[in-house]
DNA sequence: TCTGGGGTCCTAGGACCC
DNA sequence: TCTGGGGTCCTAGGACCC
């Protein structure tokens, strides 16, 4: 989906289409109406806290604003770009529209997350252009909004096609046009090639994906490791075989808060136990609303310098009771030395099972 | 005035067992 | 003086993705 977030939000305020736009904040401020019925939007301008943009539309992109972008910062590059309040009820529920209307073309979907999806199309008789305007046509009728497509042999060139001419763009790629068409990319668009593999490969002076597809194997293996240098070669030649994955069970549920100030260790030691045992309950509320249970429990610490631990242990019986939770995580936080003040605080369950349990013990298992 | 929140996967090392 | 070879389970950290 295009700029998925920002595009929800401007089919409730058109008024804002052409404009720079970002979501995000966790204080950014839902529009008000003034006296003469006129919306008020906030401004990036404005903003002072901790959040990040989580999505921003083409125009505020072109500003340099991009998602994962301190707002602080993106603040002084477009002050007067609009901020709105993430609603991820209102994501999710244009992710299940947009994921319903391609499945009734296609139904072997492979979920990857809220705004993206693979889809296998070679059981469908149709050519690619005509499937690619059916599945563009149904997503807009269900949705009103835009998505980029790209169809090729492989999932992982279909990701690189599909961020070839977005927004609303269609990409049709064969393996024999990877030299002319992937290989002047950076190869750092290889999706699982990410900033730190980047920069390393800058430093071999490998900066385009046809550098990697024509390096050293030699050079790769000793930097990257024998598995990681042959996936990324293979990669960067367009080859990948990873079949579709339907259905795929969770295997971790988790919840973190990053405080808005650092919270000292002793000072704070109230609020911090009150935000750590919301964070548990929180955590149980989300396994039982899923019908979980877990047997592994972890908490994560960030300190102000961001330096980030975490620790974790295994329980005899899978839970998903707050109580047991908050007492298994607290094992756990007594085994970090808390030198420092505390930026972000999680909880994590993984290890998961279905629950067997049903509505009746949901209660009990709470606090 | 840096740097969210929810995930997955991989690696390395240690404990423990046969 | 020398200390195997597999296997499983677990923890911690880190890279990466949406």
């Amino acid at each position: 989906m295009d700029a998925f977030f920002a595009s929800v939000e401007l089919l409730s305020y058109p008024e804002l289409i052409g404009q720079p736009v970002v979501v995000g904040g966790r204080n950014s401020e839902a529009p008000l109406l003034d006296a003469t019925g006129q919306r008020q939007f906030a401004r990036l301008g404005h903003y002072v806290g901790r959040g990040v943009a989580t999505t921003s539309t083409y125009e505020a992109r072109a500003l340099g604003v991009f998602s994962g972008m301190g707002l602080m910062q993106a603040g002084r590059l477009a002050p007067d770009a609009v901020l709105l309040p993430a609603n991820f009820d209102a994501y999710k529920e244009y992710s299940r529209r947009f994921k319903q209307a391609v499945a009734r073309i296609a139904p072997c979907i492979e979920d990857r997350g809220i705004d993206e999806i693979y889809i296998d199309l070679s059981a469908l008789k149709a050519d690619s252009q005509t499937l690619a305007a059916q599945l563009k046509q149904a997503v807009r009728d269900a949705t009103g909004l835009s998505c980029s497509i790209g169809i090729t042999p492989n999932k992982l060139l279909s990701k690189l096609a599909s961020d070839m001419n977005k927004p609303d763009g269609t990409t049709l790629l064969r393996l024999e046009d990877v030299p002319d068409r992937i290989w002047p990319l950076p190869a750092g668009k290889i999706n699982g090639i990410g900033p730190k593999a980047t920069a390393r490969l800058h430093q071999l002076g490998i900066v385009t994906v046809g550098d990697l597809a024509t390096a050293d194997i030699a050079l790769l293996q000793e930097t990257f490791g024998l598995s990681y240098a042959a996936w990324m070669r293979d990669a960067a030649h367009g080859h990948d075989n990873r079949p579709l994955i339907m259905e795929r069970a969770p295997k971790s549920i988790s919840r973190e808060t990053t405080f808005e100030t650092d919270m000292h260790p002793k000072r704070h030691r109230e609020a911090l136990g009150q935000a750590f045992t919301a964070l548990c309950v929180r955590v149980a509320e989300d396994l039982n609303r899923k019908g979980y249970v877990g047997r592994n429990i972890g908490i994560k610490l960030r300190f102000d310098n961001f330096e980030t631990v975490t620790r974790a242990t295994t329980l005899t019986q899978a839970t998903a009771g707050a109580a047991v939770i908050r007492h298994a995580a607290g094992q756990c936080l007594k085994r970090i030395v808390l030198g420092r003040s505390i930026r972000l605080l999680g909880v994590r369950v993984g290890h998961l099972e279905e629950a067997e349990l049903e509505a009746g013990d949901v209660q009990a298992s709470l606090f």
